[in-house]
DNA sequence: CAAATTATATTGACACCGTCAACATATTGC
DNA sequence: GCAATATGTTGACGGTGTCAATATAATTTG
């Protein structure tokens, strides 16, 4: 209770402070630690050490942290997919910056498979909260750009170029997380690692020797 | 529902006789008029009209009745994915009727977008109880089967076949279902069709005029 | 500066959920 | 007919989201 310089220490206030953060952080701790299921308001706002109804007045409710908590993680998406050579231009083959491109999506599913499925799955969350409008629409311009079709407006051919990339990586990415790969990696005469799997898919030929799996 | 003749007449009897169809046929009604969050076992129960406990003696717990309910699924998703030309063995042309076949995949997705989810979601499932098991495997030994690698042991380029198909249309399916594909078609010059544009996916060039939609 | 107002957090209640134990009833085997 | 078993019911517990009522802090206002 020694509350001095700082307007409020936190830690025994009964105001929070800014707690609409804290909550943030708290469920991405509960997200990663006990798993989507188990992400729930209450969990939540214990983990942050307020009371069960604190979070409604900066939520509303479960679907509002939930949207917030998946536009936050569609920003780190949008950080982590776009590629390094897309600010600076430089690409060297525009084929394998798609490659790039999409190995990234699968690598953020990969070690975020909790939040890839919250921030992907429909149920519980609303798109129109301002928060996870924008960070959303960003990713999925970021993708189009990606492809090589850069305008806002898509024609045929560019449409299918998307959906195809999007869809293999998507799909590749939810049987992952969804442990369904394994049926086909068991099958194998020599067993290979995911992501190995998925150079093969995606690289055509890039590389042969594609056992490195720096996770 | 004036059934007689039959051992018991149903209505008003304490037992209700082959009571685990009878849930399993609730939940399938509960899924599809409700969708897969309000699925419940107390719903169910109430759709049967037995009392709130009753799934238990059938079903364990809800991953019991969930499992079950996911094993019917895949039967009916073998059913309707194993092309007719698997059975008679009578294929014009492998890559089409590979084409076939995923359009197949999606369209069952498209009509039971909750049974596809609860099929393919891992949580809340138990693949080890038998029913689920062995539909599961057929109807993953069927995928297999349908990209040519009818062998159990997969090599390195039979598995990147299987894999890319597979994820191809998984993704497809999984985007359509959750609302993301409108993101590309709502940005076309002239919007088009889920399954259409999923035939432009596939076919490559296969038809030009794939305006049909026999949902 | 004190009072009024607003913002924020707590408490308690409600209906729903899954799950379990205790009980009641029907079915089956002897 | 009676015991044993299978099946269904009832009631309870702790968990959940959500809401209304309350309490307290922060801010504005006079």
């Amino acid at each position: 209770m020694n509350t001095r310089s700082q307007p409020i220490d936190r830690e025994k206030s009964y105001h929070h402070g800014a707690l609409k953060g804290a909550l943030l952080d708290a469920a991405e701790i509960v997200l990663r630690r006990d798993g989507l299921e188990k992400l729930t308001l209450r969990a939540t706002a214990r983990e942050a050490g307020v009371s069960h109804a604190a979070p409604k007045n900066h939520f509303d409710n479960l679907t509002g942290l939930l949207s917030d908590l998946a536009a936050r993680g569609f920003e780190r998406f949008n950080a982590e997919i776009a590629s390094p050579g897309e600010a600076g231009d430089t690409q060297i083959d525009p084929k394998q910056g798609l490659r790039e491109q999409g190995r990234r999506y699968v690598v953020f599913a990969k070690n975020n498979p909790d939040l890839f499925q919250l921030m992907f799955r429909n149920t519980r969350l609303d798109y129109t909260r301002s928060a996870l409008k924008t960070a959303s629409e960003a990713a999925f311009a970021g993708l189009t750009h990606g492809t090589g079709s850069a305008s806002n407006k898509l024609d045929r051919e560019g449409a299918v170029g998307v959906a195809f990339a999007w869809s293999l990586v998507h799909g590749y990415a939810m049987l992952m997380i969804d442990g369904q790969l394994n049926t086909i990696t068991k099958r194998m005469i020599d067993e290979i690692d995911d992501m190995a799997l998925l150079d093969a898919l995606l690289g055509g030929a890039s590389d042969q020797n594609t056992k490195k799996g720096p996770d």
